[in-house]
DNA sequence: TCTGGGGTCCTAGGACCC
DNA sequence: TCTGGGGTCCTAGGACCC
């Protein structure tokens, strides 16, 4: 049977869950900025329509968004993944196979669904079904691989005339839209491929799809090959329901203000290694290598550049926020420079093992963490319970480097005290 | 003054071994 | 002093995604 792929991706995902708690905002434009109010990361329809683009700086904007009303928030991503987890939960009552692949998008196997119902017939289904009971509007793509089903997708959003479905399972209309579409727009094409094929005469997706397979290979990798295959309806990549284990956890922010002092950078890492921790443990992994990283803002020419990062192995895989934190600390101590103005630090956890598998080598140091496993796990139940904070003393209470939210909306799904009101 | 965060995969090149 | 080729493993860097 030829498999059929779907990709349902929420329109403006986080502007969208920002103007479902305000009805009084329903056509006004919206912004969702990023971690830290830096840049602009969600757009509404009427923030698009007034050129606003992604990605930009939201001081750069300052001007249009006094002109224009803009209403302007920071991002919020327990509403965001709340209000995700309701979609996701829909989809998967409504078909059989679901492979969640970002927070606002998921692909859906349909392989066999034709003898009950047209496909378009379902991908209409699909998207009354997600605006009636939670409120998001979605679209919905289908085709013969992953590939074209996302193009599918990208054409749903461009045509308002398709009413938000297309069905490309058809040879002939996948050339028309190929035919239509810029080779950067195509899944797996950055502007960094885009331009090198752009050199060797390779315009639109058809341009691409036409190549011979092999002459891609010969020019690129075999990831664009994957790609050009795909378009040509030929399945390379798979639905993947269960998501691999992480090969590598990251913790990293700008800070709300720079950070100048060796202690404050301290406090700051822990913040992050214990986050990191907290993310290890939840994928039930250990970790043997750990990295930290310290850099002042790239930005800023002015004044002097410094950024490195340095890693060290544990003795053995670990899940234990007290070594991580200690290795960091250790690995701080020769990364830090005076007189610099650091703008972002981060950690990076690797060389996972599955917890109780590593062998250990003849002469390893035994755990000094008698406890570890206990007191972990009574430390992420107190913090997941939502009645308090347990915290490392390296944490520090009072965060002069914290993120900048200016912009906040209440957490009108996850909390009590920010339930909307009907009066 | 103010520019996000978190991931994956592939390739090339060097180190090392036989 | 001259000198080969093939294989593996690791890492850094590049490219992409949302």
């Amino acid at each position: 049977m030829t498999p059929i792929f779907a990709l349902v991706d929420c329109n403006n995902f986080y502007a969208s869950c920002e103007k479902l708690f305000r009805p009084d905002l329903a056509h006004t434009p919206v912004v969702v900025l990023s971690n830290n109010d830096g840049c602009v990361v969600a757009r509404s329809k009427e923030a698009k329509a007034l050129g606003i683009k992604m990605g930009i700086p939201i001081f750069k904007i300052k001007q249009q968004i006094q002109q224009h009303g803009i209403q302007v928030f920071s991002s919020n991503y327990s509403l965001y993944a709340d209000m995700s987890d309701r979609v996701m939960r829909t989809l998967e009552d409504m078909a059989p196979r679901v492979e969640i692949y970002s927070i606002d998008e998921a692909f859906l196997d349909l392989t066999g669904i034709q003898s009950a119902v047209s496909l378009i017939d379902f991908g209409r289904q699909v998207k009354h079904t997600i605006d009636r009971w939670i409120g998001i509007t979605v679209c919905v793509g289908i085709g013969p691989t992953k590939t074209l089903a996302k193009l599918a997708n990208h054409a749903a959003k461009k045509y308002t005339a398709t009413q938000g479905v297309v069905d490309l399972t058809d040879r002939k209309r996948q050339r028309k839209l190929l035919a239509l579409t810029p080779v950067q727009d195509i899944w797996g094409v950055g502007r960094r491929l885009s331009a090198r094929l752009q050199a060797m005469g390779i315009h639109t997706a058809l341009d691409l799809a036409d190549t011979s397979a092999k002459s891609i290979r010969q020019h690129f990798s075999v990831v664009l090959e994957r790609t050009q295959r795909e378009l040509n309806g030929e399945p390379c990549i798979q639905l993947e329901q269960i998501p691999p284990t992480k090969k590598q956890i990251i913790c990293s922010r700008s800070f709300g203000a720079r950070v100048t002092s060796r202690i404050q950078m301290g406090q700051a890492l822990c913040e992050h290694v214990t986050r990191a921790a907290e993310k290890l443990r939840k994928e039930q992994q250990q970790a043997k290598l750990l990295t930290v990283f310290i850099r002042t803002s790239p930005y800023q020419n002015n004044t002097p550049q410094y950024s490195n990062a340095l890693s060290a192995q544990l003795s053995r895989p670990s899940d234990d926020t007290r070594d991580l934190i200690q290795l960091s600390m250790s690995l701080l101590d020769q990364l830090w420079r005076d007189r610099y103005h650091y703008a972002k630090a981060g950690v990076v956890l690797s060389d996972f093992y599955d917890i109780g598998t590593y062998q250990a080598e003849l002469f390893d140091q035994p755990s000094i963490h008698t406890n570890s496993r206990q007191l972990m796990n009574v430390v992420d139940t107190i913090n997941h319970s939502g009645r308090g904070q347990v915290f490392f003393a390296r944490q520090a209470v009072k965060k002069g480097w914290a993120m900048k939210r200016e912009h906040l909306s209440p957490a009108y799904t996850t909390r009590w005290n920010g339930l909307i009101q009907v009066n």
